[in-house]
DNA sequence: GGCATCGTGTGCACCGTTCTACGTAGAACG
DNA sequence: CGTTCTACGTAGAACGGTGCACACGATGCC
């Protein structure tokens, strides 16, 4: 039957069509859907054929109305970094075996967005949410972390009490690379940071800074650390600009390869030869940097591991988990002939 | 209040707390919510203070089981492709201004992944659907369509009666770059594509080849094509088999930037020259066609047009129209060095 | 002045689940 | 043999909104 509008509005199997059809009340029902104590293996097997033979799926809305909707939200900064998928399929490969599916927003870079978002989220009842590299300030999550468990991917706030942290160790990554670049013996080398929001000591680049300047330190040489904003089309602009510059470093620490990729191309277009004139160090280690005419050494941080680490602990967590968890993992350097 | 569980309970401000805060009855505060018909200004006035000061946002949930969710569902094959997030952002452009938000669901180019993700959408009854290149057939999306109003990116199906399609004229496309490398004198013009599934004639690729295949028969030469699978890791060793046979084509019209990029990347460092050895015209026009290394001549296909196109076809459609939009966007050729 | 009309607001059934309480039959127990 | 358990199934109230039917006072009209 159709509505007039298209759409058809007979068929309409709901839970109610699948009791009469077994001939059993609609509460038994919603047990064997839900798993739940007090159903005979004849009631279940019973319920169970008519569900098939109906195709019946039950309404995610309205079984958040009062339980669960078996659906977990995933807030994502961006999709423009290459990193990001590793991190989703992560999630992917514990959330797939689960009973759990997922359902992504995309932050857009943008703070009133991705609060927007992840009310939204809310506002479906999910049952849980991974927010990756969120904007938002610490306290903030907080309160989301009241209403709804919250799992966190590249925000660094250690002492965070009602919600979950799963990082790699970018103060350590950034020691990692910086002291290679001085073990090759360097001297002068410039950390390309990203420009962030004074408010943000939690956001990724800060940690790789404190971790640059603590190995320059270490080894009693100045650092250097010059921000340039990440806003898409203007950064091989400023990486240009960067190059041109006179003195020109000759090793740079890279917070992403997002800028490092794009450094090494733009250089070596300039005629300057990679690691001789210009040593480069990246992070992420994102598909790019394995190119041949690339072949940038990055710092590796594994992220669909840290995907798959948030997924486990956000569903403990919606297992009734209270103490906050907070993972480090231990990132490692890909050399490659970039520096 | 705390259940003891760290989640808060109590301030749980619904539409009846609004209701009795501003004095009035919950369907007043519905109809004011919904701007419906019947509503004088002062009353208005009165429950949208009530709203700001309690801070109420309706549930989402409890809106799908009667009314609408002001939500509509994009479901990505994959986000891996940089193409993808153009398309998002094209979506948004139209989405941000309208009352309606988007939640989005990955597919992984995995058939089983995306119906079940389009069935999680319509069980939340979100009100509408955008696909982005979804890897199903036309029969399968038209049984969706009846359950919700769906617009399509990246898929050929222009006779379609239940939803709308929003694609680049890929058969163009690839005739302009064809006709480009025949037009600079090379008559050995090979075809890289992308192997797909039999019965998906809908693809791009497959229209892309079409186009390949009517612009070389055009010119009297013969074409050739040949299929890559796409699954990740495999592709650059798959590419370097292909620049390693004997005799090498002389010039290679590219299905994607995603294998382009590689391509020519591989190319240059095996010594060969581009254009002068291998002349290289990919699809897509990605970020990276633009590194200066890289410098790949490209068809755009103006993804961020092509979504917000979607947005708005969608948009109207959700508004009754029940005739089905076909439309389809004239490509162009960004001529860079590569061939 | 009686009556239809209009603009506004309310009452209530309904959407499709879950969940708490309770009924009931048979087994176990003393 | 009466009583307490245990296992299974059911009834009915939530959940938080929407939307229809209707009430009610003020107007307009003949």
């Amino acid at each position: 039957m159709d509505d007039g509008g298209g759409r058809v509005t007979r068929g309409k199997v709901t839970i109610r069509t699948v009791a009469e059809h077994a001939g059993v009340s609609v509460a038994a029902v919603s047990k064997v859907l839900r798993n739940a104590y007090g159903v005979s293996d004849a009631l279940r097997q019973n319920v169970m054929e008519s569900i098939e033979t109906l195709g019946y799926r039950p309404s995610a809305a309205a079984r958040g109305m009062r339980g669960r909707t078996f659906t977990v939200g995933i807030l994502l900064v961006e999709i423009g970094n290459p990193f990001i998928p590793e991190v989703v399929e992560g999630i992917n490969d514990i959330l797939s075996p689960s009973e759990f599916k997922s359902l992504m927003g995309m932050g857009r870079s943008h703070m009133p967005v991705e609060t927007s978002l992840i009310e939204q989220m809310i506002d479906f009842h999910m049952d849980g949410l991974i927010l990756v590299a969120p904007r938002m300030s610490g306290a903030v999550l907080d309160r989301y972390a009241r209403q709804i468990p919250i799992a966190v991917i590249g925000h660094h706030e250690a002492t965070a009490a009602h919600f979950d942290t799963i990082n790699s160790d970018d103060q350590r990554g950034a020691m990692l690379a910086t002291e290679a670049l001085i073990a090759a013996g360097h001297r002068d080398i410039v950390m390309l940071s990203q420009a962030y929001a004074p408010d943000s000591s939690h956001a990724v680049a800060g940690q790789r800074e404190i971790g640059y300047r603590t190995a320059m330190q270490r080894a009693g040489l100045p650092g250097t650390v010059v921000a340039l904003p990440y806003d898409g089309d203007s950064v091989p602009h400023h990486l240009r600009q960067f190059l041109e510059q006179n003195p020109r470093p000759r090793a740079v620490f890279c917070w992403s390869d997002l800028f490092a990729v794009d450094l090494v191309n733009i250089a070596r277009s300039m005629g300057l030869r990679v690691p001789e004139d210009l040593a480069v160090i990246g992070y992420d280690n994102n598909p790019l940097a394995a190119l041949p005419l690339v072949d940038l050494s990055s710092i590796d941080q594994a992220g669909r591991r840290l995907g798959a680490l948030a997924a486990e602990t956000l569903l403990s967590r919606m297992d009734g988990r209270n103490a906050p968890h907070h993972i480090l993992l231990e990132p490692s350097l890909v050399r490659r002939t970039s520096g």
